[in-house]
RNA sequence: GGGUCUAUAGCCAAGUGGCUAAGGCGUGGGACUGCAACUCCCUGAUCGUUGGUUCAAAUCCGACUAGGCCCUCCA
């Protein structure tokens, strides 16, 4: 398995700390709002990742955290807690937003068919691991104490700037103008790790800790998640690629200088949806949900589909014409599948696993995944037994629906309806009263019933 | 300003130094059809520009150009 790890800005070969087996931190949602398809677009490559992984026989021990803590909003807002935010709009305390937010994204996935993982943890409930962490961490004199809070020290850990390339004199500090530099570090990329006493005096969720009641800086959580969960020792950790600083730089200073030894050994980044401005957002232009998507008459798998037709390290610009294309190709791809009738035997099928493998091992290449599929359904050496075989072994990675029967129930009154309609245009046609005829269609369509008359006959299908 | 990633046909893309540059969508043409839809067949690029390395480069190196992301938080 080849990975593109932005640690060591490669793609290289995927050597776990015990074979065969994969310790996978990804980082999840805060769940303030609900998510747009961009947001989503990272969990359904951090999916297929893990189905990956399992195909080609790992396994696969996957956490992923739900920020349900406040931090700072963000997409055009400023200076505000995001819990906070949600918490004034809908009147609602900030754990019911949390807990509201988290269901929707929940159902999102579903809709996606991303797995919920197995190991699901929220911020909120690991505050001692926290605690235990920074504890250490000033034990060590890894950071310090200002202004009532815990900062972590970025000097003194010398690989700091190694997994973004960036060096200290480079950096700019508040390079936006509408944020203000915190003056209580001592230097200006040091991070806080425990909040008592922030510009956020109305803070709803706080806890006792050793330094005051207060609250956990954001970058702590995944670190104390993953630890806690997944050991000393984590193979791969993902995450969107806005995520590289300093969240994920923040987090291997303070989980290495915690533990002591190297943390992870491949870092893993998403690339963004943008549209056309660029970064997808939820306050500027629309706020794309799968709930939208849904209103306007798209199924959640055929955006899906066009997340796994790209590479999961490029960008991506939506549109609604690309969606449409893949709307469109997904459904050509779901009938091809549905006209396959078991002929025989499953037989000369380990060819295309093969292939289907490969691709997987390559940087999780889904669009070369795509195209085996593609080759399997054109493939001559195959019956169709093995061919849908074979595209129910792709869809345990791509999870597409690819079998899946959407025939609707029809109860025996509208059946005999429409086969009354169907035999009544086939009397209009042969006595060429074409009018009539297509009036007949027309009003079946009008019903949500589109026919097709093909070599065997006329055939009716529910939209 | 700095870092980092990217650049293949109208669009999404494969390609990891060497046969005629995969595949999908769309477009155009054709077959089928009373018409249409469905289906099937045919249809397109010297790989951002420019130097270099090599017997050989879309593939490696440099420069340039364009764009994304990051330097509060965001997937």
């Amino acid at each position: 398995m080849k990975l593109n790890n932005t640690l060591t800005h490669k793609v290289e070969e995927f050597i776990p700390n015990t074979p065969g087996v994969v310790k996978l931190y990804t980082c999840g949602p805060t769940v303030y709002h609900y998510a747009h398809i961009g947001n989503l677009r990272t969990y359904i490559s951090e999916d297929v990742l893990e189905k990956g992984f399992k195909f080609l026989g790992y396994k696969v021990d996957r956490m992923m955290n739900i920020t349900d803590v406040g931090h700072l909003v963000g997409d055009g807002d400023t200076g505000e807690d995001k819990m906070l935010v949600a918490s004034a709009r809908e009147h609602k305390s900030a754990y019911d937003i949390a807990k509201f937010y988290t269901e929707a994204f929940k159902k999102d996935c579903e809709k996606l068919n991303i797995r919920w993982p197995d190991n699901v943890s929220n911020a909120t409930d690991n505050i001692d691991k926290y605690i235990e962490m920074i504890s250490k961490l000033l034990e060590d004199g890894y950071a310090y104490i200002s202004n009532g809070n815990v900062y972590f020290d970025t000097t003194k850990y010398t690989k700091y700037y190694d997994l973004s390339g960036r060096n200290t004199d480079e950096l700019m500090v508040a390079v936006r103008e509408d944020i203000k530099e915190d003056t209580a570090k001592k230097n200006p990329f040091d991070f806080g790790l425990w909040f008592t006493n922030s510009k956020f005096n109305n803070q709803e969720m706080q806890w006792d800790s050793p330094w005051g009641r207060g609250y956990p800086g954001w970058h702590i959580e995944c670190s104390g998640i993953s630890i806690k969960y997944l050991g000393e020792k984590l193979d791969i950790h993902c995450g969107a690629e806005d995520a590289i600083f300093p969240h994920h730089t923040n987090e291997i200073a303070q989980s290495e200088c915690f533990l002591g030894h190297k943390w992870c050994n491949y870092w893993v980044h998403m690339g963004f949806l943008n549209d056309q401005e660029g970064k997808m957002s939820k306050s500027k232009g629309e706020f794309l949900t799968v709930s939208l998507l849904e209103e306007k008459g798209y199924n959640p798998l055929a955006y899906r589909y066009l997340c796994l037709n790209s590479y999961y390290h490029n960008a991506l610009t939506f549109s609604y014409s690309i969606l449409d294309g893949a709307a469109n190709a997904y459904n050509k791809l779901l009938s091809k599948i549905k006209s396959l009738k078991q002929d025989g035997e499953v037989k000369n099928t380990e060819k295309y696993i093969d292939m289907f493998k490969e691709a997987i091992e390559n940087d999780l290449n889904t669009s070369s995944m795509i195209t085996t599929l593609y080759d399997v359904l054109k493939a001559d050496d195959l019956n169709d037994t093995s061919k849908i075989y074979l595209v129910s072994e792709f869809d345990k990675v791509l999870s597409l629906d690819l079998l899946k029967d959407d025939k609707k129930e029809i109860d025996n009154d509208l059946e005999k309806y429409i086969l009354d309609k169907i035999e009544e245009r086939k009397e209009a046609k042969a006595n060429k009263d074409f009018a009539k005829a297509d009036s007949i269609r027309d009003e079946l369509l009008s019903k949500g019933i589109e026919i097709k008359d093909t070599r065997e006959g006329t055939i009716y299908n529910i939209l």
